[in-house]
DNA sequence: CAGTGAGCGAGCTTCCGCTTGACTT
């Protein structure tokens, strides 16, 4: 056995590292953390100096027990774990459950993973930093006090198994509030005026596109200088070129890479993470969760040869980038390729498709500006003060632009600049052609998308690298927000065009608003955010983490004492606790939203226990109805008809073969019912308040003739169906697989009972899988 | 992506950050 073990946090490091070392270093991983604070419980003894309860998780005591041996046979133990504040905590974890002496140990760290660097850290070993160590205490017990003390709070005011966080509550925040931004919302109208001029020459041919520099308010206003336009002389007045510059983005840190990925791919966070992942583990790509836009002095030296051989020497400029997120710990370099020569890879399209983005970012971060030039001209109006303006773009040198441009967030906000516009000289007179004056509206603030989600959690400092996914799936399985497309709304505008000496007027439509994948905060969310903003307000707040991250750092520097820092946090925040505990009210959202003029009897609307509902008639209201609200529909938003409307289902409306035919909607969308069946209704076609009887009748059918085919045969209590994924036995509330090539029609209850039997015989290995998705459950 | 279309009764739920697996139809 070695004389030497080495652990770091990543199995696939190990396995990299251990070449780099030869054969007297072991290699080997601790998964990340080997114990954590108790799961049940607290877990944290207040009243004792805050006293962790640390315990090693079932999943990891098997790796311990390993870790163990290993470490016994060992003369030195490396603990090689990231170079962070979690890192350092892991290292001192290791130290303690493996019982290993101090003068048995070395730490070390290493941000890059070369021969070099490896070798310079076994040679420069050092201590357990226990006061960093001691900040990453204070930061796990904080967070567990948080959610451990918040979220009972809201399970007996709001609702049971809800959940509170540092990060999570906060994000939610970030999403409710942009919906209430876009509530208040009252978008202004403009009249945006632009212009095509010709050439006064008959022998010059050109086409210039150029807009008016100010925006009229009213139609009248765009009206009357459409009028002037008429009579007016349009002459240049000036032209402007000036030189510009556009520098190459930073290399990919986590949430650049992942939203960059969503702009360009439409990858979610959680894919490219995943995608990532795979890339990582085959030793495509350096680590994917990192906050460091640090390159290697490997990685810049090869950059640099990979540059000059492709495009050539002008190309090459070595940079190195400033991380911009303050709260970044830089335990890892930027996501990088690993052999920046290799320009492509093997893999499944989505593979590749993400190497190449993380080659081609990389890449481009190393190669000279881009060089533009910028033509504006302005033109001048006989009749009138206002000016055009058109203006041009050329790039007289693509440097890095030759690889790599950076995806904008607003992909729908098409600026109107163009290529190379024409050689024009100051005094020039040019015709017009056509100038149009276009009604358009202010937008509102955009919704949140997983990425920019993302984006602005690093910016506040709120969440880590290897959060930000987990913490997305987190709001959204406590349906504390949705993501969703949303159809747009029709809008009206106006258009006027003059050509000629005709003015034409345009009454158009467009659609509006209509969002994919973006966040939308729930009835819950809302609810639960304005109970925690209203009763914790300083957890809540959006500097939150950021000044606390102060506190961990000077329990880092060694300048303040984390117990300290502990019991200042948690006296003021108990008391919280306590106090929304005793006075703060459950909270129903309720809202009364007027008088049915129908019955006469209020229409209310309030969380219930199943969810949103709208309630007709009081409380005491022997003859009370409810209704859900339908996806999309807000309590803080509904009005009196949109509920009044919600109480028109469910919908007797008509009879077929002497059976009542039913339309409402349901968990899962509009349906109809007959004869007991539900029947669902085809999107985007059927609506269940003005669907018809025999449209209805034209569903039962439809559903009627597939249920026929459903059944294939029928053996007493074994049946051939033919389901979504191809026909399957069904036996016994079992489902069994058909081999393929088999024709379902053909089987006989033998041959079904001889499949069923087949199969059962690997069921002891779903048994236990069964009972540990129970038991995870 | 199949199927689904209900209306408490006790006890449980929950945090954030490190890591990767391995259950299917």
């Amino acid at each position: 056995m070695q004389e030497n073990l080495v652990i770091v946090e990543s199995p696939a490091k190990a396995k990299t590292i251990e070449k780099l070392l030869g054969k007297n270093f072991f290699v080997t991983s601790s998964y990340g953390h080997i114990r954590d604070l108790a799961k049940k419980g607290l877990g944290v003894d207040v009243d004792n100096n805050f006293k962790p309860d640390y315990i090693i998780s079932s999943d990891k005591k098997k790796l311990v027990d390993e870790l163990k041996k290993l470490s016994k046979q060992a003369k030195i133990v490396w603990l090689a774990s990231d170079e962070d504040r979690e890192g350092e905590a892991i290292a001192w974890h290791l130290q303690n459950v493996l019982k290993l002496d101090d003068k048995n140990i070395k730490r070390i760290t290493f941000n890059e993973i070369t021969k070099d660097a490896i070798l310079k850290a076994i040679e420069n070993p050092r201590k357990i930093d226990l006061n960093l160590v001691n900040a990453q205490q204070a930061r796990r017990i904080l967070d567990r006090l948080v959610g451990f003390e918040v979220s009972p709070i809201l399970w007996k005011k709001v609702k049971s198994a809800l959940s509170a966080g540092r990060v999570q509550s906060v994000a939610v925040r970030l999403i409710v509030e942009r919906e209430r931004e876009i509530m208040d919302f009252k978008s202004k109208a403009t009249y945006k005026v632009s212009a095509i001029f010709t050439s006064a020459d008959k022998n010059e041919k050109f086409q210039l596109k150029a807009s008016l520099t100010t925006d009229f308010n009213t139609e009248k206003e765009a009206n009357n200088f459409l009028e002037k336009c008429k009579n007016a002389i349009f002459t240049v007045e000036s032209t402007d070129k000036k030189p510009a510059k556009k520098s190459p983005a930073a290399p990919f840190t986590t949430s650049t890479l992942q939203q960059e990925a969503s702009r360009k791919f439409r990858f979610s966070v959680a894919q490219t993470m995943n995608i990532a992942q795979r890339l990582y583990e085959r030793g495509l790509i350096t680590y994917m969760r990192t906050d460091s836009t640090n390159l290697s002095t490997l990685a810049l030296g090869s950059a640099k040869q990979t540059i000059k051989n492709l495009f050539g020497e002008k190309y090459i400029k070595t940079r190195q980038y400033k991380t911009k997120s303050k709260s970044a710990q830089e335990a890892h370099e930027a996501i990088r390729p690993t052999y920046l020569q290799n320009t492509e890879i093997e893999g499944s399209p989505q593979e590749k498709k993400l190497y190449d983005l993380i080659w081609k970012r990389t890449i481009a971060s190393q190669m000279t500006d881009a060089e533009l030039e910028k033509t504006t001209i302005n033109i001048n109006i006989s009749n009138d003060k206002e000016k055009f303006q058109a203006t041009g773009e050329i790039i007289t040198f693509d440097g890095f632009l030759k690889v790599y441009m950076e995806s904008n967030d607003d992909d729908n906000e098409n600026t109107e600049t163009s290529g190379l516009l024409p050689a024009l000289v100051a005094g020039q007179i040019i015709n017009r052609k056509e100038i149009t004056a276009t009604q358009r509206f202010t937008q509102h603030p955009p919704r949140y998308t997983e990425a920019s989600l993302v984006k602005k959690m690093e910016e506040l400092g709120i969440g880590r690298p290897s959060t930000y996914a987990p913490t997305i799936s987190t709001i959204i399985t406590r349906e504390y927000v949705v993501k969703e497309d949303r159809p747009g709304t029709e809008r009206n505008y106006t258009k006027l065009t003059l050509k000629s000496d005709d003015i034409k007027l345009e009454k158009l439509k467009e659609i509006v608003g209509a969002e994919k994948s973006k966040f939308f905060p729930s009835d819950i969310g809302i609810v639960v955010n304005d109970f925690l903003v209203e009763n914790f307000r300083t957890i809540l707040d959006y500097q939150f983490t950021a000044k606390i991250e102060e506190y961990f750092d000077e329990i880092a520097d060694g300048k303040l004492d984390w117990i300290k820092m502990l019991s200042n946090f948690y006296k003021p925040f108990h008391k919280q606790v306590d106090d929304s505990l005793e006075n703060s009210q459950t909270t129903k959202a309720e809202r009364i939203l007027g008088i049915d003029p129908k019955s006469g009897k209020q229409v209310s609307a309030r969380i219930a226990r199943f969810g949103p509902i709208v309630q007709l008639g009081e409380n005491d209201d022997a003859e009370k109805k409810f209704s859900s609200l339908k996806k999309g529909q807000l309590i803080e938003t509904l009005t009196l008809d949109e509920a009044l409307k919600l109480f028109e289902l469910p919908r007797t409306i008509g009879e077929y073969e002497g059976k009542e035919v039913v339309a409402s909607t349901g968990r899962f969308g509009p349906y109809v019912r007959h004869n007991s069946k539900f029947i669902s209704m085809k999107k985007d076609i059927d609506d269940p308040y003005t669907i018809t009887i025999e449209r209805a009748i034209e569903l039962i059918k439809e559903k009627n003739q597939k249920d026929s085919e459903k059944n294939i045969a029928k053996f007493g209590d074994i049946e051939i169906i033919n389901g979504f994924y191809g026909p399957y036995i069904a036996h016994d509330g079992k489902n069994y697989k058909i081999p393929k090539g088999q024709d379902p029609k053909t089987l006989t209850r033998n041959d079904c009972l001889a499949l069923i039997e087949a199969q059962k015989n690997k069921e002891p290995k779903t048994k236990t899988s069964a009972r540990k998705s129970a038991t995870k459950k």
